[in-house]
DNA sequence: TTTCACCCCGACTTAATAGTCATTTTGAAG
DNA sequence: CTTCAAAATGACTATTAAGTCGGGGTGAAA
């Protein structure tokens, strides 16, 4: 089994049992059944401990809802709720992470730590804003903060719930009950029933720490290579395209397995190679994806 | 200047800025201008501090709310209104403590702490809960939780954009939005267009480690006493009872000023005890006062 | 000026734990 | 069985910070 993964589980159950300054290096190699120094061999200082679990979790738990953002054959509402939904079935799968970073206790050690779970937030926040705009454009603009800021609010009181375990939910009845409570909103507001209560001037702060931290623009290199590869596949014709898309999904799908299964991964990807038009984008794809 | 207290304040500072592990007590002392020897003579360790300074501001922050419930005179949705808005009165003027609060991160080192936390928040809940039974009584059973987590979850949204500084938002305003979003989250339920997720059954824990805390039926002494004094009040004849309400809100008015002037509560009550039938309450509700 | 009670100080002790490194163990190859 | 390089170990060092305590300063009364 591999010792690294098994050191960033334990360290994880831990962090998230007893928090990040209460948890000693000891104490995980105690928990993991190796030596303080073999833990050293691995990772350098707890900081850096800590970091490899943002970056290994980090990009499991989210990017499932960015690849569902990328289909543009589903209406926007049914995407949003299907995004809040595997969003919601990441959170149950990674809980012990999601508790951990939910004390984002860590952050107040290190800057770099602080910078990461900053961003992990920023990135939730992009993505609703994004959902927002597609959803309602120009409509919105005047009541988009206070939306933002309530709806994630929301959001994350049911991923807290989900993940104390206090209340067993189906992720799909949370999505479905997320984008009603949204667009319950959205009508109050249009109808002019509420009064929004944040403006761009108030906002302006917020709007320039997000920018600083690059989450309104930047991503990942692998998102990016999915991203291209989509927009490849939009220039095929329709009927090949979908089946390519068929394909394409059940690779997304594998990926989000604990277990990925490797070979299955290598074979699909092998029928989208078949295809010489989007070989091309499917192996710089593929490789993002093996490298992990 | 009383010592006490200024420890007080630059503990809660520095705990709000850097946290309550990365503070040193040779660092609160610093901040106060005294040596650490002194510092443990007021308090005998890091957690009687951070105790005592919930015991000092918890209800400092909350009985505000707490009298205005009493006020029977106030229709329902105004009340919860006034309430709202005096509770960010509150929370902007004990900005530091709330944030210090808000971290939450005291309490893994301490189960005391942790209880103290736990119980504050628990009071939220339980203020909550009472207002939206008496707001929407039988009709509400069905919706109740999720109402409840939904509107918890967007007051600290707000109360954490407040403290934090970056909106400068009026508390009125907010108390008004918060009740709107409220209103409309009910009358979506009984449309019927919301669905609950949340039921009895699976909030059983939830009310079993809340009812362990007594959250939802302790008072404090203080509150008993204010209480009490509100029922004899009721008793007196309508024109009698207006002239002293005014008085009794005059009181708790100054009560919760950062400086209250001892003079001016103490002339107060003198008004009040002139009333032979409500004399005895009030003695009591003055020494719960006083004894501060 | 001297005395004395009181308060205040900060160097010291103690405990916890991040991080290091000389030594030991392991297991594969010869 | 012997060799040896790589991996694993845990005793050790260094640092930080909570909590203690004996000595020193202060100011009022004589």
């Amino acid at each position: 089994m591999n010792k690294r993964e098994a050191i960033l589980e334990t360290a994880v159950s831990l962090f998230a049992e007893k928090g990040y300054n209460q948890t000693s290096m000891q104490e995980i190699a105690d928990g993991v059944g190796i030596s303080k120094g073999s833990l050293y061999s691995f990772f350098t200082s707890k900081e850096e401990l800590m970091i490899s679990i943002y970056e290994h979790y980090q990009q499991l738990v989210f990017e499932r809802v960015f690849i569902i953002g990328l289909d543009e054959d589903l209406p926007p509402l049914q995407k949003l709720e299907k995004q809040f939904t595997v969003q919601f079935e990441g959170i149950l799968e990674y809980k012990a992470y999601m508790k951990m970073h939910m004390r984002g206790e860590a952050a107040t050690n290190s800057k770099k730590i602080s910078a990461m779970e900053h961003r992990m937030r920023g990135r939730l926040f992009s993505w609703l804003e994004k959902s927002l705009v597609s959803l309602y454009g120009e409509e919105l603009s005047a009541y988009k903060w206070d939306m933002l800021f309530m709806i994630q609010s929301i959001y994350r009181t049911y991923m807290m719930l989900m993940v104390s375990g206090k209340a067993k939910i189906s992720p799909a009845k949370i999505g479905k009950h997320i984008v009603r409570q949204l667009e319950a909103m959205a009508i109050d507001f249009i109808r002019g029933n509420s009064h929004p209560i944040l403006d761009e001037e108030m906002m302006k702060d917020f709007v320039v720490e997000m920018d600083k931290e690059g989450v309104f623009i930047s991503f990942e290199k692998r998102e990016q290579a999915w991203k291209t590869f989509y927009t490849k596949l939009k220039d095929l014709e329709k009927s090949e395209a979908s089946s390519l898309k068929e394909i394409a999904n059940r690779i997304s799908e594998e990926t989000r397995k604990s277990r990925p299964e490797m070979v299955v991964i290598k074979g699909l990807f092998a029928l989208l190679k078949e295809n010489g038009e989007i070989a091309a984008a499917a192996k710089v794809l593929e490789n993002e994806i093996l490298s992990e």
